[in-house]
Order: structure tokens, then C-alpha cells, then sequence
DNA sequence: AAGGCGGGGGG
DNA sequence: CCCCCAGCCTT
């Protein structure tokens, strides 16, 4: 017997799922990857949906649909050309699992997205929560999809007081939805979950009053809807000391340079920078050794433009911004050009350096 | 099991 | 400010 019959046991599943069911064919929302059941487009809505919020992802789903609107034209496009359709959704290795991925669908399965848990795991960038999303909504194999939506919303109904930040907490709450799931509609049933999660049962101040499911809610029966889910705290985040260089040629070009092919920001365009041991010692020079050694370009590096702070998940940026003039000729390599801002505008940056564009346009106007 | 990996919206 | 969002990968 595993845990999660101590939490189905007397559960009225079946009232359970009509209403949730029935609520959910009511209410929910109109999104644009609703439209149909294509498994090729609800896997690149799963994909930008991961830790990302519906609201973000419509205009990108929408405009990556437009230019990618098969999986053929997906694994056949340019890399840098989906990255840049990509450009400021974050988690960027999303989307190059995800390309990696459709050419081995198109490989090895013909083109056609499989079908079954053991095969469409084993693609790059689809875990436990997107092959259930995938074989639930697309292809109606009831397996469940555990987000941290269902999380919240399972551990309220359910009255369980695992931390949700533990790794094994969320097969406990497979087990559940394996008890739970409508045989008939997993689609509907998965979907209505997070429906749920993102409209009445939110974090913050779920909406019991109004919740279709209110009355198999062991949570609000006893009043303890604001105490779940338990989730233990997150760590700080380290600080980073940065200098970079808008640096402009006699042809009034710049110089970018294409970020590793791993790591953060992986593939992505950036300007000049390195890291400063301490802010307002050396950074002029420490600029301009670098960019001597790394790429023997010869710069006078001028004054500081302004400073930029960036907040990732796990880091902050503070970048100190210089600006710079070069006679270096345009030679381009495969990860460093010289190009116009016009020119920039076809090469994907993260939102950090994307700030650095917008000034450079300001000081160079 | 823990940490790396983006960015933005909402309380 | 902090939290957290339709998570996954690597170590």
C-alpha cells in the first residue's frame, strides 16, 4: 500500500470529478492552444508554459506558431532564428531541448509526436509534468500532470502537508491523480486542476467561496486553506560585479559576441563584458585587457554610461556600462561581428543586454 | 537531493 | 520587497 491510498481513502472520487469537470467545461478560459488538439502544438504550449504565466505565453505562442506552425518547420529552421523567437520568454534552454527534440521526432518517429509514457520521456526537455500534459490533452491517456498548480491545489483537498520542494513529494502526488483522474476525460481532468489553481485555488487568497469543488475540500473544511501548500524557503541570491562595453569602429559599428553554447543565457548574443573583482577599482582597464586578450582588438575605453541591475533566480547582475571607440575592421567571426543596431535587431539577446541596446541607441543618437 | 537556469506580474 | 509561476537537467 503506498501513501497516497491513506489520502484516496473515503475521497468520493466520482462526486469529485464531475464537478470539476463540469466547472471546467463551464469556465475556463478561451487560449489560443485550445483551439484544437494538434499534440505538436500542445507540446510547444507545455514547453513555454513551464515556470512561465499564461499571460506571458499567448503573443509568444501565437507568433512562434506563425513562423514555426509544424513540427517539420521547427526542426528544419535556423537555431538562431527560434532562439530569437524565443527572445525574452527566459529558460532559454527550453527551446533548444525542444528543437532537439522535434529532429528526433522527425527522425526517429516519422514526424509523428509518440504516444506513450516511455517514449516521449525519453525527449529532450519533456519530464514527468509534459509527457502527462502531452499523452493527457492530446492523445486522452489518462496520466497525470503535476504542476505546481495541482500541488497546491491537490494538497488543500486533500490535506497534505509534504513540502512540495521536495523532490519525491511530487510522485506522492502522481499516486493521487492516478486514483483521482477521470478514465472517460483526463484531458478535461488535468486541465481543470490547474484551471482551478490559476482562477480560485491561487497561493496567495484562494477563492473558497466560490469553488466548484468546495465541498470536497478537506482544507477548507477545516479551515486551513492558507497553512498549504507547505514549501520550504528558497535560497539568496548571489551578487555579481560586471563591466561591459558598448564599443563602436570607425564605421560607427558595434561589437557583439555569441555567448558559450552552454550555461546561462547559452547561444544568446551579449556586448562585451567581464566580471570585476571589486566595483569602481578597475573596470576601464579590466575591459579593455580583455578585450585585447580574448579577441585582439585594441580599444580606449571612455566613460561610464550608466549602470544596469539584473535579477535572475539565482543571481544578480549589476553591470557597469562603458562606452568605447575601435579602428578595427569589420572582420566577423561565427561568435563575434561588428553590426549596425539595424543589424541587431536579427540576433536574439537576453533581456539584460536588450537593456544595453536601448541606451546604446540613447548615447550614440 | 540540491542547485542552475529567465523573466515578469501581483500582493 | 518577496513570491511564484502549466519544470527540466545536471551533478
Amino acid at each position: 500500500m503506498n501513501r497516497s491510498e491513506t489520502y484516496i481513502e473515503d475521497f468520493p472520487v466520482q462526486g469529485f470529478q464531475q464537478d470539476l469537470i463540469n466547472w471546467y467545461q463551464e469556465h475556463q478560459r478561451d487560449l489560443p492552444w485550445r483551439l484544437n488538439q494538434d499534440p505538436y502544438r500542445v507540446w510547444v504550449s507545455e514547453i513555454m508554459l513551464q515556470q512561465t504565466r499564461v499571460d506571458t505565453v499567448i503573443p509568444y505562442f501565437n507568433r512562434f506558431l506563425s513562423l514555426f506552425p509544424t513540427l517539420t518547420d521547427l526542426a528544419e529552421a535556423d537555431e538562431e532564428k527560434v532562439l530569437k523567437a524565443w527572445e525574452g520568454l527566459g529558460y532559454y534552454s527550453r527551446v533548444r531541448n525542444l528543437q532537439t527534440a522535434v529532429r528526433e521526432v522527425a527522425e526517429q518517429y516519422g514526424g509523428t509526436i509518440p504516444d506513450t509514457a516511455d517514449e516521449i520521456s525519453k525527449l529532450k526537455g519533456v519530464g514527468p509534468y509534459t509527457a502527462g500534459a502531452i499523452l493527457s490533452i492530446a492523445y486522452g491517456v489518462p496520466e497525470p500532470a503535476v504542476d505546481g498548480n495541482v500541488m497546491r491545489v491537490l494538497s488543500r483537498i486533500l490535506l497534505i502537508y509534504e513540502d512540495i520542494g521536495k523532490a519525491k513529494t511530487r510522485m506522492l502526488f502522481e499516486d493521487a491523480v492516478r486514483k483521482l483522474i477521470s478514465k472517460e476525460d483526463p484531458s478535461s481532468f488535468n486541465q481543470a486542476l490547474m484551471e482551478l489553481g490559476a482562477l480560485i485555488c491561487t497561493p496567495k487568497s484562494p477563492a473558497c467561496l466560490i469553488c466548484p469543488v468546495q465541498e470536497h475540500c478537506r482544507a477548507f473544511d477545516q479551515g486551513r486553506q492558507k497553512e498549504l501548500p507547505v514549501k520550504e524557503k528558497k535560497i539568496k541570491i548571489r551578487h555579481v560585479d560586471m563591466a561591459a562595453l558598448i564599443l563602436r569602429n570607425q564605421e560607427g559599428k558595434y561589437l557583439i559576441h555569441k555567448r558559450p553554447k552552454e550555461g546561462l543565457l547559452a547561444n544568446l548574443w551579449e556586448f562585451p563584458n567581464v566580471p570585476v573583482q571589486k566595483r569602481g577599482v578597475s573596470e576601464k582597464e579590466d575591459l579593455k585587457v580583455f578585450i585585447e586578450a580574448e579577441w585582439g582588438i585594441s580599444a580606449a575605453v571612455g566613460d561610464q554610461v550608466s549602470n544596469i541591475e539584473h535579477v535572475f533566480s539565482h543571481l544578480k547582475w549589476n553591470i557597469q556600462l562603458f562606452e568605447g571607440q575601435c579602428s578595427h575592421e569589420a572582420m566577423d567571426a561565427a561568435d563575434l561581428k561588428w553590426v549596425t543596431l539595424e543589424e541587431m535587431e536579427s540576433y536574439p539577446f537576453p533581456v539584460s543586454h536588450q537593456k544595453i541596446i536601448k541606451l546604446a541607441k540613447e548615447v550614440t543618437a
